[in-house]
DNA sequence: CAGTGGTCTAGACCACTCC
DNA sequence: GAGTGGTCTAGACCACTGT
C-alpha cells in the first residue's frame, strides 16, 4: 500500500516524523514543536531541508508559524476546502444564531448491504448509527443520519452527544486524511419532511459525505437541508495562497 | 491594491515573473519555460532562490516539470477543486459519451438591477447574456444561463458557440484569479422544466458561479441541472498533495 | 554524453519577539 | 540580547532523459 520504497527524501522524513505526532494526538493543537535549531541536531540535516519540512506543513495547513516566536500545532483546522461544510454548529454560531442538536438516535444495529458496502464492511455486520436535527434558532436547518465504523471508533455509543453533536466529536477525535463529497438534490420523505418542518414538495440539499484514515472508512454521513433554508458556498483566489470565506 | 511593498522576497519576484508571461499568454500552455541554469543565470540568484519559485509554481498547478527534461507551461488547468465543474463537456467525454450544446440565445440586453450588482454594473447598462442547453447523449442535463461583463470581454458576442461552448471559451481566453459557488436545490419553473424535459415536480441542483479577473467581475452564471441525472461530488486526500478525482 | 530537475549542505544576514 | 523564523548563497551529488 505505501509508495516511495526508494527511501523518502529527507524532508518528507521531518514532514512524516512531525505529521505522525500531530496525528496520533502527541503533539496536541497548540502544542509547540522544536525549533528548527532544535531539529536540525536532532536529525542531523541543514536548516534549509529542515525549514523546507516545516514550510510545507504550513502550507498543508498542519502548523502554524510566527517569526520570532516558534512553531505551533495547527487548531483542528476548518479544513482547507470544502470542509468546513462539517461543523454546521460553528457555522450557525457565527452568524450570531443559536445552535441546539436533538439526537434521535444512538445505536448499534446491523449493517445492511449498502451500509456494510460504503462503510467496507460485510452486510449483518454491526454498525453504530446515529441520527440528529441541527436547529439554529430552533428551525430545523439539517436532518444528519450516520453510520459510523466500530472498528475505527469503538467508543462511538458511549459518548454524551449533547455536549458535544457528532460531528464534531468526531473531527476531534478521529482525524481522517481522506474525505469525499457528493451533494445531490431531493424532495424529502413524509418524516423527513416532518422532522424538518417542511412540505414534501419543497427540495432538499442532500450532502452525502464519507471519510477515512489510512484507507479505513469512519463514517458515512448524510445531511438532509431544506434548500429554503441552507445553500452551500465557497469562494477561492487563484493568486497568492488559497484564501477561504 | 498591490500588497507588499516592503520589496518582494526573490523567490517571489521569479514567480511573479513567470506567473505573468504565462497569464498575458506569452508563454502559452505547453511552452517551454527556460531551464533553473538559464533563469539562475538571467536573474543572478542562487539555484536553490530559482528552484524554490519554480517548485512552488508546480504546487499551484502553473507549471509542470519533468526531471530529465525540462518545464513547461501547465495544460490550460481543470483547476484545482471545484473547477472541475466548470467544464461539463469534457466531464460528459471523460465518460465516453456524446456531448452537444444547443445555443438558446446569444444577445446584448439591459442589466437589470439583480445582474448589475452581481457584475457590479449599473442597472440599465449594457450587458451580454446567453442561454443554452448542454446535452449528454442526447439527454439534457444543464441549463445555463449567463451573463458577461462586456467590459472585460467586448468580443463576446461575436463568437461561435457551435464550436466552443461559452464556458470554454471563457475558460480559455478569459483567465480569472477568483471564483465563487453557491450550490442549492429548487424546483424548475414551468419553462426550465420543459427544456430540460423533467417534471416542475422533480428537484434541481442549481450551481451558481462568479468569477473575477483583478477584482473585476467576468460573468455570472446559473446552471441548472435535473437532480436525477447530475450529482457534485469531489474527493480529497489530505495527505501529501490534494488529488481529486 | 551534456542537460535537466530533485535534493542537500553549511554557512550567512535580516527582522522580528520576548525578556 | 538571545532566540526565532524568512530568506539567500555557492557550491555539491544524484537519477534521470535526450541524442
Amino acid at each position: 500500500m505505501k509508495r516511495d520504497l526508494p527511501t523518502l527524501a529527507l524532508y518528507a522524513q521531518v514532514k512524516d516524523h512531525i505529521s505522525r505526532k500531530i496525528q496520533d494526538g502527541t503533539w496536541p493543537p497548540g502544542h509547540r514543536l522544536p525549533s528548527e535549531h532544535e531539529l536540525v541536531a536532532q536529525f542531523g540535516m541543514a536548516r534549509m531541508t529542515v525549514n523546507r519540512a516545516l514550510r510545507e506543513l504550513v502550507e498543508q495547513g498542519r502548523i502554524v508559524r510566527v517569526a520570532g516566536v516558534g512553531s505551533f500545532v495547527a487548531e483542528n483546522k476548518p479544513q482547507s476546502t470544502l470542509l468546513q461544510i462539517a461543523n454546521i454548529a460553528s457555522e450557525i454560531r457565527q452568524r450570531g444564531h443559536d445552535y441546539r442538536c436533538e439526537m434521535l438516535a444512538v445505536e448499534r444495529i446491523a449493517a445492511s448491504p449498502d451500509v456494510a458496502a460504503w462503510l467496507d464492511l460485510r452486510a449483518g455486520d454491526s454498525v453504530f448509527h446515529s441520527a440528529c436535527l441541527h436547529l439554529e434558532n430552533d428551525t430545523p436547518v439539517q436532518l444528519e443520519e450516520r453510520y459510523v465504523n466500530p472498528q475505527v471508533v469503538p467508543e462511538y455509543l458511549e459518548q454524551d452527544f449533547s455536549a458535544m453533536p457528532p460531528s464534531e466529536y468526531l473531527v476531534r477525535n478521529v482525524p481522517f486524511d481522506q474525505i469525499e463529497h457528493v451533494v445531490d438534490a431531493v424532495l424529502p420523505n413524509a418524516e423527513q419532511a416532518e422532522r424538518l418542518a417542511m412540505e414534501v414538495t419543497d427540495p432538499c440539499l442532500l450532502l452525502t459525505r464519507r471519510t477515512w484514515t489510512r484507507n479505513t472508512p469512519v463514517t458515512w454521513v448524510r445531511c438532509l437541508h431544506p434548500a429554503s433554508r441552507y445553500s452551500l458556498g465557497s469562494r477561492f483566489k487563484a493568486d497568492g495562497n488559497p484564501s477561504f470565506g
